[in-house]
DNA sequence: TCCAAACCCTTGGATGTCCTAGTATATTGC
DNA sequence: GCAATATACTAGGACATCCAAGGGTTTGGA
């Protein structure tokens, strides 16, 4: 994007916010804030990588979600359920996936209203090609420290099943 | 979205990276994919508590900027650097705030490339009022504790020093 | 049995983000 | 002083996300 900040800016929102007598939710401020920067940036990081596959996060996700179904197929409210994702996005990214013939539509034996997804071989090879280069690139080199990482998981997880992802667990 | 799963869909995936022998990176990607999953989920209650001002996270964040300049106006520039934005998105949000009479646009006094984007009393107004908004509905609601907000904060704000976003601290 | 309600997917529209390219203005170097 | 380089903003295009609305299919209660 650019040259680094001389100056954390978040850190400076911080600040402004004690400033402005908002000193109680100043630092969930900061740390949702902080929140959504990392997401961006990681983002970024994981698009660069697929890039070369002609895949973005959201079909690659679609299909790494495919490739761990036991069938290799699923219907689309099940994937959008899964991925947590309005139904319209999972069509958006089906058309484009169907057209670059890494998955294929297919009608629902027994529900009419239904329709599955299902990985072509390509689809699974560059599946497979596209998670080698994300482990590689991008979750082998988080930056963040074993215990982070741990600590990450915990919190988020809490947060996402009390924000009504998920129950149990 | 919609009704809440049985079980945490990143844990599952977390699952399938052991199983299938990437044990080594499975959790940092389970971290990474939690984080932008909150995301989402935190962007999306912005939005809502925004969505009754007339404004959305990317123009709100525009406007609270201004609103801590000591002058009330930046040049876009300077704003695109502080927000961590692609400089299009500045300028799509500035054609949108001018619009509706938020902010203005005016020219640098001695570089004549550089527009200065300057709030109007009814953006300074707005921004107020969104901002007391935010800190009662989602900052003070944040459901994240004491602890794990200075926790995130650190985290965060180290990995985003080692992304580049800044110097120094 | 049969029709209304629920469910599933798609289309169209609004936003936001980024990239590439183009225009205008400043600054630098010879 | 003028050309070459750098900087600032905008225009157009590709993608993704959501919402609202529409058309087809199933289900369940009258």
């Amino acid at each position: 994007m650019g040259t680094p900040l001389p100056r954390d800016p978040i850190a400076d929102a911080q600040r402004n916010w004690e400033r402005h007598g908002w000193g109680d939710v100043a630092a969930p401020m900061a740390a949702i804030t902080a929140i959504m920067r990392t997401q961006q940036i990681l983002l970024a990081r994981i698009e660069t990588v697929l890039k070369p596959f002609g895949l973005t996060f959201a079909r690659y996700e679609l299909l790494a979600l495919l490739s761990f179904a036991r069938s290799g197929a699923l219907p689309m409210n099940k994937a959008s359920a899964l991925l947590q994702v309005h139904p319209t996005s999972v069509t958006n990214a089906v058309d484009r996936l169907e057209k670059a013939a890494l998955v294929a539509r297919s009608a629902h034996p027994t529900d009419g209203r239904t329709t599955l997804i299902e990985l072509t071989a390509d689809g699974r090879t560059l599946a497979k090609k596209a998670t080698a280069a994300l482990n590689a690139e991008v979750f082998g080199k988080s930056g963040f420290g074993p215990d982070d990482v741990d600590h990450l998981i915990r919190v988020l997880g809490t947060f996402r099943r009390d924000a009504g992802d998920f129950t149990e667990e």
